[in-house]
DNA sequence: GCCGTTTTCGGCCCGACTGTTTTCAGTCG
């Protein structure tokens, strides 16, 4: 078992005490449970072997118990034992959105109401309006949760959510009134994947803006309107929540609806040790309200340093704020290069010329030319001759512009047996050398990591590319043993990309910070095949962020020098 | 079930919104 499916496993376990009324704060140590083991740097074996599963936030003697339970047999006790005392539909039932535990366990008892199947039934012959406490606009929203929940994938892509997100703050800043509007939630966290898009924003009175953006052309439908907050389903598909709030009210809000959840509750619990109460109105020392003009001062107030949002996830980042600890974070500025760039004579759209002239103007002081390399034949991969002579093209670019340097460089492919697809001699040649999987996705665990392990020990190469091959919302990472990819990164001197594209983001925020911790070189690339994909550096600078990483792990925020 | 610069027991974040009530329970983030 690995840690999703451990943390699957809580989260199963979780749902089931909650259906059966437990205590909550029981059920809460099995989320956290769960997220803590979701995002262990380290596999669970190798913590339990050196008994140190309890170092994880969240797990103590019971739940130590249950992971080595789960490792050893695949589930344990306690899980087999509530799974016989609920219906088999109940987890489908506490998926639809208004639905919760109280509700799903009287449509159970009173009903007998077991999954959705059940449910659309008894809604279809009208026999919940009949129970007290329930109506018929009752009936009619859980009708419309149950259809949308057919269509609504939970999750989309960053790469959906940040333009759409984006596009609604300009519709919003042009509503009467609106003095400033913001993205916030965990777009403004910069997750890869995103629930919904949550906006804030300031204005004179509040709750005539949410009523402008729920009446908005964009929205399809809407969920709640009331005096602060406006929710919605947008015309796309996904839920949008605008906090409305006046004027003096912003940071606080934004700190709020920014999260994480889990942040925002670990920070009221400091607040409260400090006698200090925390919401999204600002901080508060009982009827006294603290000036909080910035987020900058909600941290302030709780003695802690400024928490960027990238770090805002209660993934040590607090902990880390508390011992004065937490990192100096990369910022774009700090790019100094891009290592991975495409042009037309493979698959991008731009000449070298142009590519270095627009690495130029972004202020860089070198730039990757790296082509496909000759197997990829839909790109018009490169053969050690074509790439023989781009290099005189760039040493062109370079002749005529000594401050600025540009490096001959390639996109090799790597074969199935982890051999590369251009002859040693020839990647000898380059200045630097990415090796990337293009083929044979679906090759099991053990092939794909020992064909990555192979590449990088090559000496000739100097980064692996998009190391896990994810495509957000539509493939899945490659089978991939991360760590031991990262230790032969460490042992042979090898960077891992952090490919900045918004639909790739591979390596993911957990990766990066393994790598980290294994003091793995990252280089973060754009990988332009033009001109305006040279700007996808931003995404990758803040997923950078999200990993932890600084200026002393990112190659390219650092001087070129051959080595 | 977890956890400890108040605590090894007794806490565990805080408020918006809805529907059905007339002061609140349930759900959500």
């Amino acid at each position: 078992m690995d840690r999703q499916q451990v943390a699957e496993a809580f989260e199963e376990m979780a749902d089931l005490l909650e259906f059966r009324g437990e205590e909550p704060f029981k059920v809460r140590a099995y989320r956290r449970g769960a997220e803590a083991v979701r995002r262990s740097p380290e596999e669970l074996a190798v913590l339990r072997g050196e008994g140190r599963l309890h170092e994880l936030p969240g797990i103590g003697k019971a739940l130590e118990e249950k992971i080595g339970e789960l490792l050893d047999r695949g589930t344990f006790r306690a899980l087999e034992e509530l799974k016989r005392s609920v219906p088999a539909g109940m987890e489908e039932l506490l998926a639809v959105p208004g639905l919760g535990p109280k509700t799903a366990a009287r449509l159970y008892r009173e009903l007998g109401i077991k999954d959705r199947a059940g449910l659309a039934a008894a809604l279809e012959q009208k026999r919940l309006r009949d129970l007290p406490g329930m109506g018929e606009r009752r009936e009619q929203q859980l009708r419309e949760a149950l259809a949308a929940r057919e269509r609504l994938t939970s999750r989309h892509p960053l790469s959906e959510t940040l333009p759409l997100a984006e596009a609604l703050v300009e519709e919003v800043r042009r509503l009467p009134g609106v003095r400033q509007v913001a993205v916030a939630g965990s777009i403004r966290r910069f997750r890869d994947t995103t629930g919904d898009i949550d906006l804030v924003a300031e204005a004179a009175d509040p709750e005539a803006v949410g009523r402008a953006f729920a009446a908005s052309g964009r929205v399809s439908r809407v969920l709640a309107l009331g005096e602060v907050r406006a929710r919605v389903i947008l015309a796309e598909g996904i839920q949008a929540d605008l906090w409305a709030v006046a004027p003096g009210g912003f940071p606080a809000a934004l700190h709020h609806a920014t999260g994480s959840k889990n942040h925002s509750v670990r920070l009221r619990s400091l607040a409260r040790q400090l006698g200090l109460t925390l919401n999204e109105y600002g901080i508060f020392r009982g009827e006294e309200s603290l000036a909080v003009r910035s987020e900058e001062d909600i941290y302030r107030h709780l003695g802690l340093p400024f928490i960027p949002p990238e770090l805002r996830e209660d993934s040590g980042e607090i902990e880390a704020a508390l011992a004065g600890q937490l990192p100096e974070l990369l910022n774009p500025a700090d790019i100094l290069g891009d290592l991975h760039v495409h042009t037309d004579w493979s698959d991008g759209q731009r000449s070298v010329d142009e590519m270095a002239a627009a690495a130029r103007e972004l202020g860089y002081r070198y730039l990757a030319i790296c082509d496909h390399s000759r197997s990829l034949g839909v790109a018009h991969g490169l053969d050690g001759e074509r790439l023989a002579r781009q290099r005189e093209e760039i040493a062109a670019v370079n002749a005529a512009h000594p401050e600025f340097r540009l490096l001959a460089g390639v996109e090799v492919d790597i074969r199935m047996d982890g051999s590369l697809d251009l002859p040693d001699a020839v990647l000898a040649q380059l200045d630097f050398v990415t090796a990337s999987i293009h083929a044979g996705l679906g090759a099991d665990r053990a092939i794909q990591t020992r064909r990555l392990v192979r590449a990088m020990e090559n000496p000739h190469v100097d980064a692996i590319g998009h190391p896990t091959g994810r495509i957000l919302g539509r493939r899945e990472p490659y089978e991939l043993d991360l760590e031991e990819v990262v230790a032969a990164a460490a042992r042979t001197g090898t960077a891992l990309e952090l490919n900045a594209q918004l639909s790739r983001l591979d390596l993911s925020t957990e990766h990066l910070r393994l790598a980290r911790e294994r003091g793995v070189q990252v280089v973060v690339n754009s990988d332009a095949h033009g001109v305006e994909g040279l700007r996808n550096m931003v995404f990758g600078v803040r997923s950078a962020r999200r990993g932890w990483l600084g200026r002393a792990q990112v190659r390219n925020a650092r001087p070129w020098t051959a080595d």
